[in-house]
RNA sequence: GCGCCCAUAGCUCAAUCGGAUAGAGCAUCAGCCUUCUAAGCUGAGGGUUAGUGGUUCGAGUCCACUUGGGCGUACCA
């Protein structure tokens, strides 16, 4: 509907040509009375042609050549509206689509040929996933789903650091568990990593090498270990909820590879960089942000921003389009320097775009959980989806704006979670796969050819909602709204609902009934696409 | 102090780049299963969109200020 009457302006403008110069919007009215589509340009226009818009929306609508098959009326409403009221029987025709491309629906090629990285995650190997770092993986993952929907190529990778004092640490927390384990006398510091998963660690060494290991050093076979089985669990996390990485990103390689050095060497001969009190500063007020920044600490070291520059940099090296960087707010104010950097440096850093999603608060027995892998003060990703899972957790995490502050009450989680929304959808998709194999054994099947018999209210408008979905889907990828799927889904599936009361299948006339199950169909089918984006299931039974 | 995000029904959240009478779920109350899945449907109650001012045909949405919350503001990542 809405494509129709976009060809419909856009040939009416070769005779207006005022319409060319304005962004019009066509939008689905939340009245009904209001007509299907309305479109607001005569307002807009208004005030830059000094005429009365009411006048200037007669004018379009003399120039609109529709077709009176597909609109039965056109009227102008209320300050300026041209409202739009599709016939009955142009709205079913929406179903052959559906079901010609399946899978396929919804999806376009409007971002065809481009690459598009998502870095999400990207948590430091120093402990399991936690709640908060679900919010992270789901929201990643899905908006990689979303741009593959729209036509890129899509690549999924976690950047991590294995390096640096919090690894360090780490390694020496293990090695202070396993000397504990033996007997040892030892005294375990405040700041160090509490977790079990520490004293896990330790045990599986002191199973593999008994207490031979005593007199090793903190950086050698405990960090390593620590790292390898945290790191396995994270992708065990992971899997739980089907993420899958392209790529693991290992900072050190940076080193490796001399990238850090050249970098350097480069914002040196720019004369972007100056020494003062033995470090190395980035002149980020010349390049627009509040400060200058250390990039090179007086102990030689790096600090995270010149890594993480020479990282960026290889994703531009790579040939993205796209880049997409997933954080949590407390990491909103490193952004700007790296992005400064690379502008500083000539790339084109629009092509970043960094999401930034806000916190989720966990809530139990009535207080907030503060949230700290350090002092083990968590809840981790897997408890979460044993509890109740994965679909439950996706949906959960993918449901709301990631502008939004996420209040996480546990004990309603678990009580609730037959009445969560996820489920809603899933029954909506399993009842009508069930309608489908009863209808089967009554020897009814679909048909295309009488879909001009769903004319009950409820019908047309599931029908309506049918031709919103792609718009929907590209909107939501183009400005990384993933929830508006999630909310899409749930108008789509309570119309269903609505529509399985009010009309039945079995029972009917044959040529209704079999236009019916196409209009099932069709249904099921914008559900299953839209799980899938959202990464939910879509059962056959429930 | 400064920067980013947020404040909408009792609770958790929506609201199509500024659109017409602000919507869902949960909770509460009243109904609907001898026929395709009641994890469903129908109806009712519930709102000064935190506050004040501004911009315009039109503001929950944009601007300014105020109040209240979250996250930052490192030679940690």
């Amino acid at each position: 509907m809405k494509k129709y009457l976009v060809d419909l302006f856009s040939k009416a403008s070769e005779k207006l040509p005022y319409l060319k110069e304005i962004d019009y919007v066509l939008s689905v009215p939340n009245q009904k009375s209001h007509g299907d589509y309305a479109i607001n340009a005569a307002m807009i226009l208004s005030k830059k042609l000094k005429r009365n818009p009411r006048e200037i929306a007669t004018e379009i609508i003399e120039n609109l050549e529709f077709d009176k098959a597909v609109i039965e009326k056109v009227e102008i409403a209320g300050p300026g509206f041209i409202n739009f009221y599709f016939t009955s029987s142009y709205i079913p025709s929406i179903i052959k689509e559906i079901l010609e491309k399946n899978e396929k629906f919804g999806r376009s090629k409007k971002y065809a040929g481009k690459k598009a990285m998502v870095e999400f995650i990207s948590a430091n190997p120093t402990g399991p996933l936690t709640v908060g770092h679900g919010r992270n993986a789901v929201i990643g993952d899905t908006v990689a789903n979303l741009l593959e929907w729209i036509g890129y190529d899509v690549d999924r990778e976690y950047y991590f650091n294995n390096a640096g004092r919090q690894m360090r640490v780490l390694g020496d927390s293990v090695r202070l568990r396993y000397l504990e384990l033996l007997g040892k006398e030892t005294t375990f510091p405040e700041d160090y990593y509490q977790g079990e998963y520490i004293k896990e660690i330790a045990a599986k060494l002191i199973n593999e090498h008994g207490d031979k290991l005593i007199n090793e050093d903190a950086e050698g076979i405990f960090k390593q270990t620590a790292e390898k089985e945290i790191f396995a669990d994270i992708i065990k996390t992971m899997s739980a909820i089907g993420i899958k990485m392209k790529n693991f990103f290992n900072e050190h390689t940076l080193y490796d590879d001399g990238k850090i050095t050249s970098l350097l060497e480069e914002f040196k001969k720019k004369n972007l960089s100056y020494e003062k009190e033995d470090a190395i500063w980035l002149k980020l007020t010349e390049l627009g942000n509040e400060q200058d920044k250390v990039i090179v600490k007086s102990t030689g070291e790096p600090t995270y921003r010149l890594p993480d520059i020479a990282y960026h940099i290889t994703k531009f090296e790579r040939g993205y389009d796209l880049m997409i960087d997933l954080f949590g707010s407390d990491h909103n104010a490193t952004y700007p320097d790296v992005l400064a950097g690379l502008r500083a440096l000539g790339y084109d850093y629009e092509k970043v775009k960094v999401l930034i999603h806000q916190f989720v608060t966990i809530m139990q027995k009535g207080e907030v959980v503060k949230m700290s892998t350090r002092k083990a003060n968590y809840i981790t990703l897997d408890e979460l989806v044993e509890e109740v899972g994965a679909d439950v957790v996706r949906y959960f995490f993918n449901m709301r704006s990631i502008t939004s502050h996420l209040n996480f009450d546990l004990e309603l989680a678990k009580k609730q979670s037959d009445e969560n929304p996820v489920f809603y959808l899933q029954y909506a998709h399993a009842r009508i796969a069930s309608i489908l194999r009863m209808v089967k054994e009554q020897g009814l099947d679909s048909s295309l050819e009488h879909l001009e018999l769903l004319t009950q209210p409820v019908e047309q408008d599931l029908l309506k909602k049918f031709f919103e979905f792609p718009n929907e889907v590209l909107l939501s990828a183009e400005n990384y709204e993933v929830h508006r799927i999630a909310i899409y889904l749930e108008e789509l599936a309570a119309l269903f609902h609505r529509f399985y009361t009010e009309c039945r299948i079995i029972g009917s006339e044959k040529n209704l009934a079999e236009a019916r199950i196409s209009l099932s169909i069709a249904t099921q089918t914008i559900l299953r696409n839209g799980l899938s984006i959202l990464g939910v299931t879509a059962p056959e039974r429930m």
